[in-house]
DNA sequence: GGAAATCGTTACTTTTTTGTCAAGATTGCA
DNA sequence: TGCAATCTTGACAAAAAAGTAACGATTTCC
């Protein structure tokens, strides 16, 4: 159950944009520079988000990148899903071994897991705003544990 | 956010070991057959899981591959911490694009919520043994829903 | 002891994911 | 208008993950 480099590179370019200014904007130069990745590599990201309908871009000098709509209107499970390309939802389409279709199909006990993992993800991600993620790691952090749900889930490990 | 091939078939054999009979053991082949992979994926696989501590094996006729560990001991956290290769622990190592570490190490907004959902994943994890995976699809649905913690949280996000 | 069945290990191949490149299109400005 | 800055797009290359193959080791049974 990993982050891929998609869903990790594209939410720091959107907390990039996030964390811009009224009426600034930032060029594929300027994101890749302060990613530490390649402006290549950026390019791809933002064509992703733009057409995903996260980011507004302009071309020509002077252009660049900002926020299609207001950073806390943007939700982390919004985000997620479009970089993930919506892999649950067709679990038993992909796992399938050398057949076409899941063996269990039917009857199965691990997809009622593998199910409910997604959706507590889902549930946890649906409650933090891109506009949230702006600003020192110890708020972040802070904001995080404070989420309704998010808490007692954690609590109820800690014995 | 995704679960790798590794950890799906792997949780996958570990649940057809769980429902074993005492005294029974299964083949590779078997194994292979009715997890609809091929002899040599699901050999690789149990390789895994055995050098993990999680089967114990016997060669020659009559020889197979059996639980180390009873079913209700083994908690499904373990199991994804092992086909999973620890990956969260060195998150910021991982994804450090043309550098050689992250950019934004020192104080990063993004790192508590990938690290807070792997918390989260991992509790939800933790609760559920190997045993509770065994027997029908309606059964683990409803075992996955009644767990503390968890069923709080999928409750706060139905409005 | 030898044959058959079974697991153990490593190297290799294929597929998927990541990342790069190059050529094109749009805009602003002088 | 023409140049420079910028995004857009599709093809390509590199790296990682997944899957396969081959050969070796152990055990049982005759
Ligand atoms: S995961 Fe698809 S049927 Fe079990
Ligand atoms: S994810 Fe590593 S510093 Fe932000």
């Amino acid at each position: 159950m990993k982050i891929s480099a998609q869903e990790e590179y594209g939410l720091r370019c959107l907390v990039q944009l996030a964390s811009l200014n009224e009426g600034e904007s930032v060029t594929l130069p300027q994101m890749a520079e302060r990613e530490g990745i390649s402006t290549a590599n950026a390019g791809k990201l933002m064509w992703l988000l733009n057409k995903a309908g996260f980011v507004q871009s302009t071309r020509g000098t002077k252009g660049g990148y900002l926020l299609a709509r207001p950073a806390n209107e943007i939700r982390l499970s919004e985000i997620i899903k479009v970089l993930d390309e919506d892999v649950i939802d067709n679990h038993c389409g992909s796992y399938t071994g050398v057949l076409d279709i899941c063996v269990h199909k039917g009857d199965c006990g691990i997809r009622p897991v593998l199910v409910g993992l997604h959706e507590i993800v889902e549930n946890a991600l649906s409650q933090i705003t891109l506009a949230q993620l702006v600003g020192g790691e110890r708020k972040v952090d802070a904001m995080f544990h404070s989420i309704q749900g998010i808490h007692r889930t954690l609590e109820a490990n800690r014995v």
